[in-house]
DNA sequence: GCCTCATTGACAGTATGCTGTCGTATTGAC
DNA sequence: GTCAATACGACAGCATACTGTCAATGAGGC
């Protein structure tokens, strides 16, 4: 296989998958009344209360983004601004009970939709899988950077 | 691994790389006057005129985001819409000699990539990346059309 | 202690994707 | 040949991501 041809379908692969996953995430959330985005954020925030900037740092994509979902969590009584003894103006999004309910319901679909790909793939495959990703994210990153400077 | 964390790395993996290839495809493009998505739509195109919903189709997303990407282009002189001999209402997509050549633009920074990106894996790395991508696509595919019914 | 610089949130603007609805063209069953 | 179902484009509205800019906060060098 030409390099090309294999970025061309690596990159076909993943914008692929990224819709796929999102609209599995959104059909998961949709009844406990979140989005893929809601519960992404509040998945973030389940363990720790993290400022919008630090969530935005785990999952990889923009301050401005987390924040504009962030308020509108808060808006929807799904999560609240705490106060952040390390920084004043950086307030941490912590869940509300609302909000940790509204993730319990997705998690019985979550273990269904992960038992399913499971089967389907099989634990070695599921693995590679899971390796394969992670790698190229890596790989991805390494190349960004070089070429950043 | 439990099933659910391989599930959530993956997704979460999938996301990030969307993001990662996203930005590498703009930053290729950009410099030819082109966005990610209208270079993906041109390609889509080169070899063989297409109706919208058949490049929607091939790409596997909707027509409606097809659609404004194909006026865009149209609009901006890098596409035209020709007649269809087998349907008066779907106009056939066709590259322009200006599309065309900003499509060429890019080639050379794609394959530079693509180099990169087979240094770093290594040749069997990248096969079985592909494959692992073009793998999960399937199953993610399977198990949707089976939650449909 | 002071000043510079990085971090953070706020606000504005844009691109891409989605859903939903409508009217028209094409296809297929009869 | 007629009519119902499907495919297609047009239009509207929304969610999520991005970039860019600004002011406020905090951290570190001096």
């Amino acid at each position: 296989m030409k390099d090309t041809e294999a970025l061309s379908r690596t990159a076909l692969g993943v914008f692929q998958l990224n819709g796929q996953f999102l609209a599995a995430s959104e059909r998961l959330a949709r009844p406990a009344g979140l989005t893929a985005a809601w519960w992404q954020v509040l998945g973030a925030v389940l363990h720790e209360p993290l400022p919008v900037a630090g969530i935005a740092r785990r999952m990889g994509i923009t301050r401005q983004s987390v924040q504009r979902v962030a308020d509108r969590l808060v808006a929807e009584g799904l999560a609240e601004y705490a106060p952040n003894p390390a920084h004043r103006r950086a307030k941490l999004v912590a869940p509300t009970a609302k909000g940790r309910a509204a993730v319990d319901r997705i998690t019985p679909g979550h273990a269904d939709l992960a038992a399913q790909l499971a089967e389907r793939l099989g634990e070695a495959e599921l693995t590679e899988t899971v390796r394969v990703l992670e790698r190229l994210s890596e790989i991805m990153h390494s190349l960004e950077t070089v070429s950043e400077r």
